[in-house]
DNA sequence: AATCATTATGTTATACTATAACATAATAAA
DNA sequence: TTTATTATGTTATAGTATAACATAATGATT
């Protein structure tokens, strides 16, 4: 599991999964597939599997890119016969992703990535480094108030949240 | 100017601006412009209009059509002959109008709308109604606890943000 | 197992958003 | 006036995302 780069327990690193995480979160998936009666197909888990791997976000035509050299080499795959990758393709899988909370979507900057906590619909804010292209997960107070005080103090029922912020992590101050 | 639709001071509405109200801003605007020594053209002045008389975010695209149309009536201008507008125009006077704090750019909409309070960079959040379109704009405590969240507890410096809210506004529940 | 309904994926085409690169024009400064 | 600077025009294209329809795979039912 990533360590986070702070001391803060609310602010959770979504990259730099050793192998075994990714292994484990698959697993994990999968089983959270078959409790929810959802199909973890093939597609899905090699697509969730890039965005796990990746050491920084992963952009929709980052993984068509990568699935179309996965088809070339993998000759004797279910998907054999099916070389070419088009965007809809891999725009079905990261919405399905999306919707059983395994990542989550950086809409300023056109990206994904795996969601620290995997867990149904959450609102989450992001730290997005310039410099080394790491993320951080927050989904603790600061965000609760953001919703707390639209919520009630203005009376403005939140459906989705983009709250992304970019700038300089710790480490690369 | 337009009032808020809630009892909150926090929350703005960046749109019904009154014709009077646009006359305003603009007047404001110009005076800004020749206080900090930037060039408020004519083609900066009818977009920032465009985005002031819009009742709702409006998208870059939609600019353009307005401006092709405005062109088209107005043969006396100083850009007849120039009937075309192409993406970059457009593209470039909006970045002159947020470098100046005059609009906002909403990321997950891709779409604009003018700044409550024009003055230099800030930070503020936005609740983005789906069902009327209107935008509000809150530049409160929670959003600043927020930036002094990532940037004290967690040492994150930030550079840029994008709060953005999505829902139902108040009036359309 | 065969049929049928449902869900997922493939496929083609295209819409929408944004920028690069270079040419021309307008403005400000010398 | 000349020159430098800034703004706009112009053409082309990159990048992101979805519509619409065809095919295939899966799950449920008989």
């Amino acid at each position: 599991m990533p360590t986070t780069s702070s001391n803060c327990e609310h602010a959770h690193d979504v990259q730099d999964f050793t192998p075994q995480d990714v292994t484990e979160r698959l697993e994990a998936a999968k089983e959270q597939s078959r409790m929810r009666g959802v199909r973890f197909t093939l597609l899905r888990q090699q697509i969730y599997t890039l965005v796990l791997q990746a050491n920084k976000p992963v952009g929709a035509y980052d993984l068509i890119t990568q699935l179309q050299q996965m088809r070339l080499l993998d000759n004797d795959s279910e998907l054999e016969g099916k070389k070419n990758v088009a965007p809809p393709t891999v725009y079905r899988s990261l919405e399905f992703l999306l919707s059983e909370g395994l990542i989550h979507q950086l809409t300023s900057i056109n990206a994904y990535v795996p969601c620290c906590h995997p867990r149904a619909h959450h609102t989450a804010a992001f730290l997005i480094c310039e410099q080394c292209q790491r993320v951080q997960e927050c989904s603790s107070l600061p965000v609760q108030e953001m919703m707390s005080f639209a919520e009630e103090d203005i009376g403005f029922t939140v459906a989705r949240s983009v709250i992304e912020l970019s700038g300089r992590c710790q480490a690369c101050q």
